[in-house]
DNA sequence: GGCTATGGTAAGTTTACACTTACCGTAAGT
DNA sequence: ACTTACGGTAAGTGTAAACTTACCATAGCC
């Protein structure tokens, strides 16, 4: 990766964010998570392994289901990395727009 | 967009995140942008306008070349959605995590 | 043992999209 | 006016990747 973020990467999917989102109030298993969403099983499947490759979900079996919850690690580096990287930026930024009125196509 | 956020769907490309970075130490020109990376000037149009659709950054006419810079309301709006996306998420999971020694596969 | 639910994986298709070259408009310099 | 820098857009191409169906393995239930 060109700067240490597939969680990016990862997430630049619609329908990976709305798995993500769906994983928010709880874990949740794969089926439960395809039931109402608009592609198939194994689609969900291939996207959950996309969202774990890149540290943003773990999974853990329950007899027959696999339950798939956020990695709050994973989540924890990309909001690191994101700090990080507009603490600096935003402030500097702010000041600079607004006192140098620009003409925004 | 599902999920109102084009911002990570934007960042989602590795060249656009590494047009975003050049653009953090401060504003750029295009042909500036585009030397330094591996795709052609018009590519690097292309990701701008992306970025640009997505609210990430802004642009202003320098005479005959056009400046870009981060926009920094994108980044606040893309901040506070992540924020209030797991400062819920991270603590709750957390404690649950740690309380819960799971079989990760 | 058979039967059902659950989910990962393989294989193939099809669409999206990141890229290229070519062209055009505009701005500043001579 | 001519020329050179700058950059957006159009058109076309090629590859990655998001999907599908089909198959297989495992777990629990009767």
């Amino acid at each position: 990766m060109t700067n240490q973020l597939g969680g990016l990467t990862a997430l630049g999917d619609p329908t990976r964010r709305s798995i993500f989102e769906r994983l928010r109030p709880g874990p949740r298993a794969v089926g439960e998570l395809a039931r109402d969403l608009p592609v198939s099983r194994p689609a969900v499947s291939q996207h959950l392994r996309v969202l774990k490759d890149a540290g943003l979900v773990i999974d853990r079996r329950a007899g027959a289901r696999r339950i798939y919850q956020l990695d709050p690690d994973g989540l924890g580096a990309l909001r690191a990395y994101l700090d990080q990287y507009w603490t600096r930026a935003l402030a500097a930024y702010k000041t600079a727009v607004e006192q140098r009125p620009e003409e925004v196509s």
